[in-house]
DNA sequence: ATGGTTGCTTAGCAA
């Protein structure tokens, strides 16, 4: 079972680029992440003909995940849930295959020290709470969006250059391990030690050109499925070429 | 220190 997630950055801006990558990949299951558009401007029906069943929570202008799966979708849930303020579209979760999907878009963040930054860190706390009321860890379960953190200085280009971003930010980290500590493995870094693997390429200064990227996005399984994990890797070709997002597709394939 | 680019929406924000 091959499982990709891709902040796609618009999908009508990337139609086209993700219905020609879903021919060509060929994923069972993919969580897109800011998709920038309301679910009735969501390209359901191409989808559809590609074979997907949709599951969206979009929004306009900001934010928006979704799943798409070749097999059927229950339990589909949007939002954490829990009766709080919920403004922003940035969490899906559905069931497939018996597994359970978590597809999330979390905040960057802006400025360490900002309100966004504040508000990244307590949605990172939200988040931590809405898995530990959702997610079991003796059953197989992913993780998978832009978590907009790089887990560690191995997952950044130029580690002195982004050390006081909120991507690398210590306490942005401290709140992704506590994610991690609910029982959540990265599916890349089990498969992969060495640094010089990124997802992102800022558009600005010649990010991807000059290769200044980071990995941010990212595939986390509980146990059960993580140890069925036969690969996983990082479509870079798809940064390449005509209107790419800023963000590249992460997989996993499982076994199974 | 600030800039650089892309997308949405239409001058400014978010990333």
């Amino acid at each position: 079972m091959k499982v990709a997630s891709w902040n796609v950055n618009s999908v009508r801006a990337r139609e086209a680029r993700l219905l020609a990558w879903l021919a060509r990949t060929q994923p069972e299951l993919v969580c897109l992440q800011e998709l920038k558009a309301e679910n009735d401007v969501f390209p359901s029906a191409a989808v559809e003909a590609l074979g997907y069943q949709a599951a969206v929570h979009g929004q306009r202008t900001y934010n928006g995940v979704a799943i798409l799966s070749r097999a059927p979708l229950t339990e589909i849930e949007r939002g954490f849930g829990d009766g709080e303020d919920d403004a922003q579209a940035r969490v899906i979760r559905a069931r497939v295959a018996g597994i359970r999907v978590f597809c999330a878009y979390f905040p960057n963040g802006g400025e360490v020290g900002s309100e966004k930054f504040a508000y990244k860190l307590r949605w990172m706390e939200r988040m931590r709470r809405y898995l530990e009321r959702t997610l079991e860890k003796s059953e197989s379960a992913v993780l998978c969006g832009d978590f907009n953190v790089a887990p560690e200085d191995r997952d950044v280009a130029r580690p002195e250059e982004w050390k006081d971003s909120v991507l690398c930010h210590p306490e942005a980290r401290a709140a992704l391990a506590r994610i991690a500590d609910l029982g959540l493995v990265d599916t890349f870094r089990r498969q992969h030690s060495e640094g010089g693997h990124y997802s992102w390429w800022d558009y600005r200064m010649l990010g991807f050109p000059k290769n200044n990227g980071l990995r941010i996005d990212h595939i986390f399984a509980t146990e059960p499925l993580a140890a069925r994990c036969q690969s996983a890797e990082i479509d870079r070709n798809e940064r390449k070429g005509k209107q790419p997002s800023d963000h590249a597709p992460v997989l996993a394939t499982f076994s199974q």
